[in-house]
RNA sequence: GCCCCGGUAGCUCAGCUGGAUAGAGCAACGGAUUUCUAAUCCGUAGGUCACAGGUUCAAAUCCUGUCCGGGGUACCA
């Protein structure tokens, strides 16, 4: 961060000097050695302004006096483009600062901001599967990203435990109950059909006998609870922990439900047609408006979403994220609008939203339906997989992209499992700082500006860059880029061990300063790995 | 019908706040000092960035349209 501001000092100050009026230019990495370290486009952004060959600007620019001609020299190139060249030493230094901060690296410090992610939030009618894994895990990192930049977070399962999904399960597990005891009960319609039912049936039957009558509460509650242990027991296999559960049914006891309708009511946002009242959207720039109470008398999803959205809002978050799958892009616009008509402050809410995931198996999709019973869930690949592997192949996509998760790949423990790669770096150096221990017991002060090879300051770079992926990745909430980082590093790292030799006998000065950049690196990894509730084994 | 996501190497995908010769992993092929852990490294080959227009000094990236794939779409959530 640091280093971009003075190469945009530098530039400021050029334009400053020149009398220039102009903002609009951009400094990035650049993709070739020969092109210096980082390059800027605004000699190129410039020549309509200043009627100018880009070159001659350029030429300009790059001739500027540097007030950080220690940290980098500057030069033009062919189109136009400024080239800054960062010196070694600068990488050198940052390697010091991530050995004394340690697992603080790239941290940041309390921010007294408070931060509510709401995932996975299904109702309890069966096990989670593999859609809502994808879901859980990408909530569980996001919610790390905030934590290491600052914020208290608060992680939130939201569910429905009054509607109409709730009452279809209870029929549906008397149904099962009284095909237990030999009585033949059709299933309700659109009913769950999951032998996970049936387990749940039988052992309703052992606990309270036979004569249980089909509108016994029972049916809902104990089956409630079953399913929503089961549904705990999964996440915290996968290092899934939830500070708060909300419930729906709170705000039909609190009056919030009616005092939303009550005020939609008062502002003339609602009327009533058909039997229903209505939320006039389509005042509020949407095509149709929506159903808010259906004729039955009982409010759709919209209603307890905003009373529960409100609440919300009104414990004073600073940040709110929710993490919705993608059958949700329609419905959370309507919720947000009906916020904003209630005068509540929406602009602090983040939605993530993340496409759906398919299993591929020997090369094949597995297709997958949930309420047909015929889906795979969390707990049949975690009964495979390592919590590991589970949570890097979640998140090896972007949250906006379908992913295959590949089952043949993640069982594989061969080179060809990234995860595996990770890991490896890390277990490598761990051996390689007992085996100097053992062989070189020298204690001297450390030279770090010894490391002039490619690899060594390749290395170095990269793991400097480190709090400035964290910003970049508290901005898009996207865990990908962690990993995505992660792998250059172990590549970079895996790159500079195979071509030299870290333990040197004939020259200990050397040593101890690849021993430091070893250890740095250690640390990179490890920091970046906790984020992903990825574990950093020291042996493989 | 309408909405969302995607279409980049044989496969899975990065890159997409526009920038200099489009990247990685896997698969294929060829190599690496009796290893500081070879779960590694080096090299070769592989591309009309779906297609057509447009904006721009500059487009895989932005805009428009078309085609293909996936998903959503209700008085279900």
């Amino acid at each position: 961060m640091k280093l971009k501001q003075l190469m945009n000092d530098f530039l400021r100050d050029y334009l400053k000097e020149n009398d220039i009026k102009f903002e609009d230019w951009s400094i990035n990495v650049s993709n070739q050695d020969s092109f210096g370290d980082y390059s800027s486009n605004i000699a190129l952004k410039l020549t309509k302004q200043l009627e100018e060959s880009p070159i001659k600007i350029a030429n300009s620019i790059a001739n500027h006096k540097n007030n950080s001609s220690k940290i980098f020299t500057i030069s033009a190139s062919k189109p136009g483009f400024i080239n800054f060249h960062i010196s070694n030493d600068y990488y050198l230094k940052a390697l010091d600062q991530i050995l004394k901060e340690g697992e603080n690296f790239g941290r940041k410090k309390e921010l007294n901001k408070s931060a509510n992610v709401e995932f996975v939030s299904c109702n309890p009618t069966g096990p989670l599967t593999v859609g809502h894994g994808r879901q859980a895990i990408l909530g569980d990192m996001v919610s790390n990203i905030l934590t290491w930049n600052g914020y208290n977070v608060t992680r939130e399962y939201y569910y429905n435990d009054a509607g109409k999904q709730m009452r279809v399960l209870a029929e549906s597990c008397y149904a099962k109950y009284a095909q237990q005891i030999g009585k033949e009960i059709d299933m309700p319609e659109d009913g769950y059909i999951g032998t996970y039912l049936d387990e749940i049936a039988l052992k309703i039957v052992e606990r309270h006998g036979k004569n249980l009558k089909s509108n016994d509460p029972i049916f809902r509650d104990f089956t409630e609870k079953e399913i929503f242990s089961d549904i705990k027991n999964t996440l915290e296999s996968i290092g899934i922990k939830f500070d708060v559960f909300s419930k729906e049914g709170t705000f039909y006891k609190n009056g919030a439900i009616n005092d939303i309708l009550k005020k939609f009511q008062e502002k003339g946002l609602s009327y009533k047609k058909d039997g229903a009242v209505w939320f006039k959207t389509s005042g509020l720039g949407k095509k149709e408006d929506k159903v808010l109470v259906k004729s039955s008398g009982e409010p759709t999803y919209r209603l307890p979403d905003i009373a529960y959205h409100a609440d919300k809002i009104d414990r004073g978050f600073d940040l709110i994220v929710d993490i919705f799958g993608a059958d949700h892009i329609d419905t959370y616009p309507d919720v947000l609008l009906g916020l904003k008509s209630l005068d509540k402050k929406t602009s602090h809410i983040k939605v993530v939203i993340h496409q759906f995931v398919t299993i591929k198996k020997g090369g094949e999709i597995v297709k997958m339906s949930t309420r047909k019973a015929n889906f795979i869930t969390l707990n049949e690949l975690k009964s495979q997989l390592s919590s590991d592997i589970i949570r890097y192949f979640f998140i090896m996509r972007g949250a906006n992209s379908h992913l295959d998760f590949d089952l043949d790949l993640a069982k594989d423990e061969s080179e060809k499992n990234p995860v595996y790669y990770l890991q490896y770096a890390n277990a490598r150096i761990s051996n390689l700082l007992i085996r100097y221990d053992k062989e070189i017991s020298d204690e001297r002060k450390i030279d770090l500006s010894l490391l002039k090879e490619n690899d060594e300051i390749a290395l170095a770079k990269l793991l400097s860059e480190f709090p400035n992926k964290m910003e970049e990745v508290l901005k898009s909430l996207e865990p990908r880029k962690i990993a995505t980082y992660l792998e250059e590093v172990a590549a970079a790292y895996h790159k500079f061990y195979g071509n030299h030799k870290i333990i040197n006998l004939q020259n200990l000065a050397l040593s101890a300063s690849r021993k430091k950049l070893c250890e740095a690196t250690k640390i990179i990894l490890k920091n970046g790995l906790s984020i992903l509730g990825i574990s950093a084994p020291e042996r493989m």
